[in-house]
DNA sequence: GAGTGGTCTAGACCACCTA
DNA sequence: AGGTGGTCTAGACCACTCC
């Protein structure tokens, strides 16, 4: 069988679509998108598309690809292609760093865990005083090419999900003697706490944000499928001198991840 | 030739990459990671990676699709494929709307132009009354099921880029006679300065920031290859009576777009 | 073991860009 | 016109999941 003159018009958008992959997503797209078929559900399988559509089963495929790349559906290797589930986001608030929230108890990642039912854990994968990056020892003023940082590596877990990596440095004049380098921090009110006792309470912080696909670092870390892409936050906190005194980068997945701000004009 | 026989241990990580299409891409990866390729520098046609590697050219091809899902290339059809030259972002700062800007006679958005030597400019959609959304609705305290918005729809240009789409509902007992309704706002502080006029004036605002794969219908307007993300920022302005005035989406190209916020921690 | 996605092959024609 | 990517075919074997 020969389809070849049934070909197409390509990317020039005159009649409709013409092409087998763009008609099989666009007719998914549709059903998923009328509620015919709903979050989770499954879908035919690569090969029952194909044979219903008189294709190739890779022109199935390609266009689940499609779908998956408008994040639609989720594919799952030995299982199905099933309409994608939204996660529920974790929401990260401006006010999450002012005292109120101390008298809770729980961080405030924690408490948006606990929102959703969720448990929510932090896991170490490094503690140690090492050098900073150039982006981070220009913003908090300390060398380059020392091992001027005290640097701790996180990653936070929501229930079973990975969702948060991230890298705080201090200042190792600042964190130097205060027992930031154990994996334990005693303090009541965690390493903020203990900074503020060491006289750098948080007065105004600064968050630069962007979205960018994921390392494959990242990937591993995260367990995202590739094409998902994350939220690159970095925050910068100062005191009441206005110094800068911890830099705390969040990488985050972008689709398990809400920023809300709070801003007051001038 | 038969190259089944040298067939992979998949996604089992054992001793090395086995997979001949991840085997390019982690060649192709590492050169331009090593900065052996630079930025816009064209890389080998699938063709010839596909004869150089023993291997059929939907291989290479498939090389190329990972690289470029992890923003790494960019596949130009008829041109070829070349090591990704990133954007200048645009970087919208949490000042923007401070009052310190009027002065300078030019929107945020449009300094943020200058500043990057592009010709910004905003192109109007639409406007119109008509029902706003029920999100919308439920934060501007209107009903979803009137005409009781005015709704902007405008495309801010970077250049020959268009980087946002931008929705802007302003209820209509506070649009109505102002001239909000004609394409061009003649106040001189723009959209604001007439709600300000009208007796709201920009206290406080909130801006709750997702990252999602862009739309069809975004990526037409953005002109957007799929796979490339979208930040989706609703901004909600409030008046010194806390009142919520204005609600706007901004949907902007990820890669090509950063926001700053400074926060002072209460 | 049956079913599903993951990858690969070898070859074809089409659409786009550059010249 | 020649080269490059875009899509498709038909068929094969592999890896994963679930029963």
């Amino acid at each position: 069988m020969n389809r070849t003159s049934m070909k197409n018009s390509g990317t020039s958008e005159t009649g409709g679509t013409r092409l087998p992959s763009r008609r099989i997503a666009d007719d998914l797209r549709a059903a998923i998108e009328s509620g015919e078929l709903t979050a989770g559900q499954k879908l035919p399988s690569e090969r029952d598309l194909a044979a219903r559509y008189g294709a190739a089963r890779n022109t199935a495929r390609e266009a689940f690809r499609l779908l998956e790349a408008a994040g639609l559906v989720d594919i799952e290797h030995g299982s199905g292609v099933f309409v994608h589930r939204p996660a529920p986001l974790m929401r990260l608030g401006s006010d999450r760093y002012s005292r109120q929230f101390r008298d809770s108890g729980l961080s405030p990642f924690l408490l948006e865990c606990a929102k959703q039912g969720k448990a929510g854990r932090f896991e170490v994968l490094s503690i140690s005083r090492g050098r900073p990056p150039e982006r981070v020892a220009g913003t908090l003023a300390i060398p380059a090419d020392q091992e001027s940082a005290l640097i701790r590596e996180n990653i936070f877990w929501a229930g079973n999900d990975p969702v948060h990596r991230v890298t705080t440095y201090i200042p190792w004049h600042i964190a130097e003697g205060t027992g930031l380098l154990e994996e334990e921090v005693l303090h009541p009110y965690g390493i903020h706490g203990v900074l503020e006792d060491r006289g750098h309470a948080m007065a105004t912080y600064m968050e630069s944000v962007t979205a960018r696909p994921a390392s494959p670092d990242e990937e591993r870390h995260l367990r995202l499928r590739p094409g998902i892409w994350v939220l690159d936050v970095w925050h910068t906190s100062f005191d009441q001198g206005g110094r800068p005194y911890e830099l705390t980068r969040f990488v985050m997945r972008a689709d398990m991840t809400g920023l809300d701000f709070t801003i007051t004009v001038s």
